[in-house]
Order: structure tokens, then sequence, then C-alpha cells
DNA sequence: GCGGAATACTTGAAGGCTCAACTAAGTTGT
DNA sequence: ACAACTTAGTTGAGCCTTCAAGTATTCCGC
């Protein structure tokens, strides 16, 4: 309330609600198409965008945006699942590296055009061309600002 | 992938990472200074803002877009914590009334500029006046078309 | 090359959210 | 007035996330 003007109050609210709803049917989605939350769809498919297929813990957890345990429980269940597996790193064996299996690919690619329609119909849809540049814009500045103390 | 153009694409992606990004900061913010996640204390400006302070969990719940059963859950928990508490309405038994307490309103009242500072520091000190307004614009395109099917 | 600090990740407990099943109370049709 | 349906909310199990603490390995200074 105080510290706000009515603008970026109004704004503020309805950028929460819009989030809300898109997260909740996302992962609605996820879960239906892909039998998993949201969250560890988007760490498939990043390990599918990645050459080789295969990542560090630390490496996907910092490009997800995760806490190391978060993903660590994630890639657990996921490596139950089948979708991926581990193998320590030789060179360190500290590290770990997560790789997609075929089985993991096989999901990435049935799921992905389903959740394009989905994004497509509960966002872009409503959406100008200019919106959606406006939205790159606004949404890159504010992660641009992340864990740096504040302007 | 498909179906998605790649400005709609670079623009979700960058939109998914701020508000989880967002999403987190509030969470450890509203947990550190309040006590409590944010979804909570969402539920308890609601109250603060509505007039008698008080509402019924079905009309909470939509103002919200809360699941019946999160709420219950959520109500229950902050019930013990003191903010707020539940009575039976006479007038129809199954609605259950959640009104604040006093307790709910001091931490509201303790809450809020801190909260009011968080989102300034994280969104808006990075956004024109303009941005707000295109902002504002968006998300209530997105939020318009919910529950609805699709266009 | 040894002790201490840092790095990379794991673990377990606690709490929040979803989903499906359930209870209780009001409404409707006949 | 009674059965069937609908509405309002609750419950419990299971899963996900967070947080604090722990393990294992590597790096650094001397």
């Amino acid at each position: 309330m105080s510290g706000l003007t009515d603008e970026q109050q109004h704004a503020w609210r309805s950028l929460m609600l819009a989030t809300l709803v898109l997260d909740g049917a996302l992962d609605r989605q996820s879960q239906r198409d892909g039998g998993m939350p949201h969250a560890y769809y988007k760490a498939l498919v990043l390990l599918y965008e990645t050459p080789g297929r295969r990542l560090a813990m630390g490496a996907l957890a910092a490009q997800l945006r995760y806490s190391l345990s978060r993903l660590t429980h994630a890639v657990a269940s996921m490596e139950k699942s089948g979708w991926l597996r581990r193998s320590r790193s030789t060179d360190d064996r500290r590290v770990q590296f997560v790789q997609l299996t075929d089985a993991g690919i096989q999901t990435v690619r049935h799921v992905s055009p389903l959740q394009a329609t989905e994004v497509r119909a509960r966002a872009f849809s409503r959406l100008t061309a200019e919106q959606v540049q406006q939205l790159d814009a606004i949404t890159a500045a504010i992660v641009q600002g992340l864990d740096s103390p504040t302007s």
C-alpha cells in the first residue's frame, strides 16, 4: 500500500493474479500430459536444449534459478520416473551430471506442443505483437536486477 | 516450442523467470517479516480491505483465486496463529465467515510497507511509468480470459 | 603435504498445495 | 414432506519446496 502509486499497485495485483492463474494452468497441463509438475518439465526442456543433453546439477540449478536442494529432490524423483539419470564426474567427483534419457526426450517432444498450445490460449492469443515486445522488455528489466541489491 | 513465435517464446521464458524470482523474493519477505507465506498474507490483505474485515470462505477463495481446499488449510493455519477466526453463519449454516482479528490487523499494518518496499525494489524501480501502464494492460488481458475456454 | 576453508551436492523434517472423497446443510420437484 | 440434487466447506494422503544441517571432495596457504 504505502510506497506504491495507485497505478503500480493495480499493475502489481494484476500481475500476481495473472501469474497465479498461468502457473496453475501450466501445472495442471504438465501433470495431465506429462505426469509431472511444470517445474520438473522446465528442467527437462533445459536439458533437451543443451548440447549433449547433459548438465551438472549446479549449472542446471543456476539456469533454472532453483535451489540445489530443490533440484536434488526433483532430479531424484525424475530419475525414478526414468526421464534422466545421474552420473558422477570423474574429473571432479563432487559434481553430478544429469543426462536426459531417451524416455525423457520422448516426453519433452510429446508435451512441448501441447504446452505451446496452452500458453498461446492462455496468454498470447490475448496480446498484440506490440504487447509481446513490451512484456519481454518489462520482464527482462525485472530479471536483470536479480540478486543485485536494488537501484 | 512449436506453435510460438520466437518473440513469444522469449517473452514467455522471461515472464516465467521474472515471476519465479519475484514470487520467491516475496515469499521470503513475507516469511521473514510476517511469519507466513505470501499466499497467506494476500488473504489477510484482502480481508483487511473488506468492509467489516469479514468474508465467507467462498467469497474469499473466489477473489484470491484459491481453491476452497487450499483456503481451508490456509485459514486453519492462520486461525492457529491468531490472525483470524472463523464463525458459522446463522443465516446459512453451511457458510463460514472469516474475520480478521486485531492481531491480524496489526500484522498487515506492519508487513504492508515492507512488502511495498520489496516490490518497488524488485520490480517498479526498474520500470518507466509507461511500462507500468503496459504491464497493467497486458496482465489484465490475460486475467480477463480466465476460465473462459480460449479465443 | 597438511589443516582449514570453500565447493558441490544430499538429506530429513516441516509445512503448503492438490486432488479425490466426504460431511453437512439448503433447495427443488412432485 | 421426502428424495434427489446442489452448494459450502472439510479432510487426509501424497507430493513439492524450503530450510538447516550434514557429507564428501577439492582448493589454498604455508
